[in-house]
DNA sequence: CCATTCGTAGCAATCACTGTTACGAATTGA
DNA sequence: TCAATTCGTAACAGTGATTGCTACGAATGG
């Protein structure tokens, strides 16, 4: 299972807000900076409100602001809020008849829950100030 | 971007030969014991044999069969081979000319990296044989 | 009361993966 | 040489997830 374009695109509105804070920024704008839709945008801003990173506020000057310095918000935090539960190596469509195909499903899912950990490690090591303050250096190389 | 079924699946069918090991398995066999069809299994099968894990022969009697020890076959070389190139933390459909964008991709693409680095490190510590070994050690409880 | 913005539902479009059939090629054995 | 078996791969439909878009109700501020 996979996260497709949902974790670059909640760094990407995270970043915005981070760099923006305290100022609230509207899905609209958010859309066009993320090359998005403001509908798509919307729905990735709802699993950060339900996980409490940020807030948002309909009328008018409304929009969606940073709940927590960015600081302390982690790339492994928003890693775990996109993926969910979704396994990190895939699912196994094995029957539960075959001893060998239980076996197998069985170390696959232990497999499966250390390589998360082993993600969300590494991810625990930058976090959204980082590249806040990365973003004002730019690498003049593109890519790479 | 994910690897579906077939981390698992590679993991069976590498499993399956290393117990059999010398013997030959045809793709007939595999199919049933993974309750796949063959075709899916074949498909499998030819990235191992693309990467030189295993190899096949047509004909009466054929099938495939490992050409390294199980023990020398780390999930984490499965893994490699499944993967591709395909990014862990999934793509970016940001734009090439805005600035925040093309950093936001840049960044995405440089931990992508290292988390792709985290799995591989944590996955070459468990090989085939291990997996052979505790096959024949069932776990009575089911999964977990 | 009205304009703005959010939240969400609903629906079509796209894409990847899967399941199946089909056909040619290679190997074995009679 | 011929038949049977098995592989390798192409082609195509079916399924499920993600995405793009429109629409509508709800909340806020002037």
């Amino acid at each position: 299972m996979s996260t497709n374009t949902q974790f670059a695109l909640g760094v990407h509105l995270l970043t915005l807000l981070a760099t923006l804070a305290p100022e609230s920024l509207s899905s609209e704008a958010m859309a066009e900076s993320a090359m998005a839709n403001p509908v798509q945008i919307r729905r990735a801003l709802g699993r950060f409100r339900q996980a409490g990173l940020i807030a948002s506020k309909p009328g008018v000057g409304g929009g969606s602001h940073l709940l927590k310095d960015p600081a302390t918000i982690t790339l492994g935090e928003v890693w775990r809020v996109v993926q969910g539960e979704n396994h990190v190596l895939g699912s196994y469509p094995g029957d539960p008849d075959c001893a060998v195909g239980r076996n197998i499903q069985s170390w696959v899912i232990d497999v499966d829950r250390r390589a998360r950990q082993a993600i969300e490690d590494e991810l625990e090591r930058t976090t959204i100030a980082q590249l806040v303050a990365r973003a004002h250096e730019p690498r003049l190389d593109g890519i790479e």
